[in-house]
RNA sequence: GGCGGCAUCGCCAAGUGGGAAGGCAGAGGACUGCAAAUCCUUCAUCCUCGGUUCGAAUCCGAGUGCCGCCUCCA
């Protein structure tokens, strides 16, 4: 079985081949650190983190690169609007980027590069292509010459002279082409810029990208992810000044996710109809937001709302109330040695949906195929776990595992259980006298304990092999 | 104007030539002192029209509706 990934460049589904055997080079592009990050922001950090952590189950070594765009015209005009300044902007929402990314269980990349310190290897960029003839300075700014290089629009499938004609573009007449684009910016008055070979400035958008991946991965990435709205023209742009300088393929597989939608249109923060995920997490569990996000395939657009996730917190608690069960059959310390029929379905069950979560994520990361396989394990499991009689160890760990290395360790959204002891003292005092109660048949007292423990977030379920409780929220 | 995407049960969502997955919600039932959890049963011929085919949600053509990129945007 061989992971298959859509490539953007072809627009086809291909199989996954490394440059270097069992080592991938992953670069995504990363947020603009001039606010905090709403969930449109978020759900390419999060597929993104999925195909990181399955590449590392497929085994591969994979080295994960996520920047961070700390100095731009956002950052500049918010920094202006904060009275703060560009560097202390960013200073702040790479911090409030970590809070919200640890929420969401997104794992911190091998390296988060800033722009702000790689002037020089951007600077080191620049200069070789303007000496390779494929940038030329007016008064300060440089810009790439867009028809000097052929293949541009190769990603896109634009045509250069379709995008002269339809440049929405504000003209700057001194540009040979009106889609060349800026690779180092001259200083206005009050901004943050470098010395550099045509005096004072910063870089451009798309350079930075290009001068970071390379560093950090060479001169060819096997896989260069991020939003559809970055096809045109970020990654254009970035093809083009990497392989005008490199002359080698700058990326083998572009992965590029749908958009998150509010009321069927995009979310942008241009538009405003954003949806903070500081904002969504004040009552949605980071589980249910990755759950939400995995419950639609990656490249298809996927429309938020406060019901959707309603569902995907009912759906979740369905999983986990499966997993709670092993985990309670499995301190119940007594088992049987033996292994009869059903122990050897389960055990086959389990093998089944192991095979086929596997082959749903090698099929372009099909993250709602391989949810699918959660649920019907959980159905074969559920129906183990009721039957009377003691379980056998062994099926019951092998169980849990699946959950573990697949819920957990791959798509993320399993909830981490803390004991908190006095706590625990106190409830299991109160179940201990519910019990007295249930002996006598005390209904009413019992009753009014299970209440009184609900109302502290405690549920409790009666079994045949005694009193289960969980926590809730 | 150029380039591209989407349309499948009340809601969400897979499936791209031969069984319409899965989840949520709903209905009925079992289990339970009552619950909870769980299980069982039930719940769609796939936007429209035409074509290709023994056979199409899946391919082709026309149409309708929605969305995106071409300007900052994940």
């Amino acid at each position: 079985m061989s992971l298959k990934i859509y490539n953007t460049l072809t627009r086809k589904k291909e199989k996954f081949i490394p440059l270097k055997e069992g080592e991938v080079g992953m670069y995504v592009c990363g947020p603009t650190v001039y606010n905090f990050i709403h969930i449109g922001n978020a759900r390419p950090f999060i597929i993104f983190d999925i195909a990181r952590r399955y590449l590392k189950f497929k085994g591969y070594k994979v080295k994960y690169i996520q920047n961070f765009t700390d100095i731009d015209d956002k950052m500049i005009n918010n920094a202006q609007k904060l009275n703060v300044t560009v560097s202390e902007l960013a200073k702040k929402f790479i911090k409030e980027y970590f809070i919200d990314a640890d929420s969401l269980n997104i794992r911190r990349a091998d390296i988060h590069p800033r722009a702000t310190e790689h002037i020089k290897e951007i600077i080191e960029l620049v200069k070789d292509l303007e000496e390779k003839g494929y940038a030329y300075e007016i008064d300060g700014d440089v810009f790439f010459d867009v028809s000097k290089f052929k293949s541009y629009g190769k990603l896109s499938g634009q045509d250069i002279e379709e995008l002269k004609l339809g440049a929405r573009v504000e003209i700057d007449e001194r540009k040979k082409n009106a889609i060349d684009f800026a690779l180092w910016k001259k200083a206005k008055s009050g901004e943050p810029s470098w010395e550099s070979p045509w005096g004072k400035g910063r870089p451009g958008w798309h350079i930075e990208c290009s001068a970071m991946s390379m560093k950090y991965l060479g001169k060819t990435l096997d896989i260069h992810a991020g939003g559809s709205d970055l096809i045109f023209p970020h990654h254009e742009n970035e093809i083009a000044q990497s392989e005008a300088s490199t002359n080698k393929p700058f990326v083998r597989y572009w992965m590029h996710n749908g958009y998150l939608c509010l009321n069927n249109q995009k979310m942008s923060k241009s538009l405003g109809n954003i949806m903070k995920v500081r904002e969504i997490g004040q009552k949605y569990k980071g589980e249910v937001i990755r759950y939400f996000i995995l419950s639609a395939h990656y490249r298809n657009p996927l429309n938020f709302s406060e019901d959707q996730l309603q569902q995907a917190q009912n759906s979740l608690q369905r999983l986990n109330n499966t997993i709670f069960n092993i985990k309670h059959q499995l301190t119940q310390g007594k088992f049987k040695e033996s292994r009869d029929k059903d122990d050897e379905i389960i055990l086959e069950k389990r093998k089944e949906s192991r095979q086929q979560f596997i082959e749903a994520m090698d099929d372009d990361f099909n993250t709602p195929v391989a949810l699918s396989q959660l649920f019907g394990f959980a159905r074969e499991l559920n129906i183990y776990l009721n039957s009377p009689g003691l379980k056998n160890k062994l099926v019951l760990e092998e169980s849990y595992e699946f959950y573990k290395e697949f819920a957990n360790e791959i798509l993320g959204i399993l909830k981490e259980v803390e004991p908190e002891e006095s706590f625990e003292l106190e409830i299991k005092n109160l179940i201990k006298e519910r019990e007295e109660a249930r002996k006598v048949k005390n209904w009413e007292k019992s009753d009014q304990i299970r209440d009184v423990l609900r109302e502290k977030g405690v549920i409790l379920e009666d079994t045949p092999e005694g009193i289960r409780w969980k926590k809730i929220k």
